[in-house]
DNA sequence: TACTATACGGAACGTTCGCTCCGGTTAGCC
DNA sequence: GGCTAACCGGAGCGAACGTTCCGTATAGTA
């Protein structure tokens, strides 16, 4: 329960063709079910990643379990780049560069999110450990922007979790809608 | 091509009891699609229905079309409330009350829409006249509302569009974060 | 190079689900 | 009340999909 993707195995380390064959099906896996939806079968997955259905079940015992092995990857991903946007960029910068790269960028992972929200599958408790690295990533964006006087003091990590998910869907459904316009709206809202 | 419901069949009045399973169907499948997802089959439909599988594909020949169906009854109601809003309220404020009422009511809406988006199902070519008049009536409102000053001058109906479409998601993806503000930071970025 | 554990591909199985079909029932009308 | 066309229920069919199994191939090692 302690070690980072969540399942309790020893850790055997995987033959080199092993490791290729798991990232490749989980990228194509991505890809796939954020642009079409969850009702891609296991096998198309694999006819795309160029393996055979075996192979996407020896790491994904289950089609539930490549879905949270695909979140839990981008979660990580994310969290990543949050940390480094912090470390990197000045406080009050840092900030507003993570929600832009969430607001665009994302629109790809909101596919997903709402393939999975389409099938009832909550992601707060499918992966909890990982939604709290994520709130405590994007907590210390939000606390040193507040600090540097660049966002109004009274929101919450939650706020802007919230903020961020619906302007994924702004973009992602937002027909021809003026983006910049419409995004504006939403900063220009956070501001002190 | 010219009647309400978008079909073309020449319009054989239903028997009674045919039309109040429809009407039932129809409202049965909207509720649990929405909250269940577009996974839950026919049979279960028509169970919770009280009628036979039978009767649902008579008045929906595909589940497709059920689907249709369903997204057509609902933009007709908010067309209509639209309307009696524009109709009743003062220009200023009629435009925020839609704007509510959408954004709170509009979660279930909103459940059906990620449904049918997660399953690569884009609405707004399934029902191109529809989206005509809901545009015409929310542009109705928001003409009213920014010659009235109550909202800035530069927002088109697609942007409003977008921005309610984004606030939906908030509200039913926000998690512990407090729905007052989050719409605040929007409803105040529409202000002039 | 030879040996073995590990991983691979894809055929096959059981289940689920969309959809059809038909014998029975009921609403609308005289 | 009796007649007919419209409608109903639900069993059953075929296809699609998740998952398993096993004979074959290959990476790692000495």
């Amino acid at each position: 329960m302690s070690d980072r993707s969540g399942t309790v195995e020893p850790v055997k380390p995987l033959r080199a063709d092993a490791r290729r064959n798991r990232a490749k099906v989980l990228q194509v896996a991505y890809e796939v079910f954020a642009a079409e939806g969850l009702g891609v079968p296991i096998d198309e997955i694999a006819r795309r990643a160029g393996v055979g259905a075996g192979t996407v079940y020896r790491h994904f015992p289950t089609k539930e379990a490549l879905y949270r092995a695909i979140v839990v990857d981008r979660v990580e991903h994310l969290v990543a780049t949050a940390r480094e946007l912090a470390a990197t960029q000045a406080p009050g910068e840092a900030f507003y560069a993570f929600f832009d790269l969430m607001t665009t960028e994302g629109a790809t992972d909101k596919g997903l999110a709402d393939a999975l929200a389409g099938e009832g599958i909550d992601l707060g408790d499918v992966m909890p450990e990982h939604e709290r690295a994520f709130k405590d990533a994007l907590g210390q964006l939000l606390r040193l922007a507040q600090a540097a006087g660049t966002v109004r003091p009274d929101v919450t990590v939650a706020d802007v979790k919230t903020l961020m998910v619906g302007c994924q869907a702004m973009q992602r459904y937002g027909g021809d809608a003026a983006p910049e316009r419409v995004l504006g709206v939403v900063r220009e809202g956070l501001r002190p």
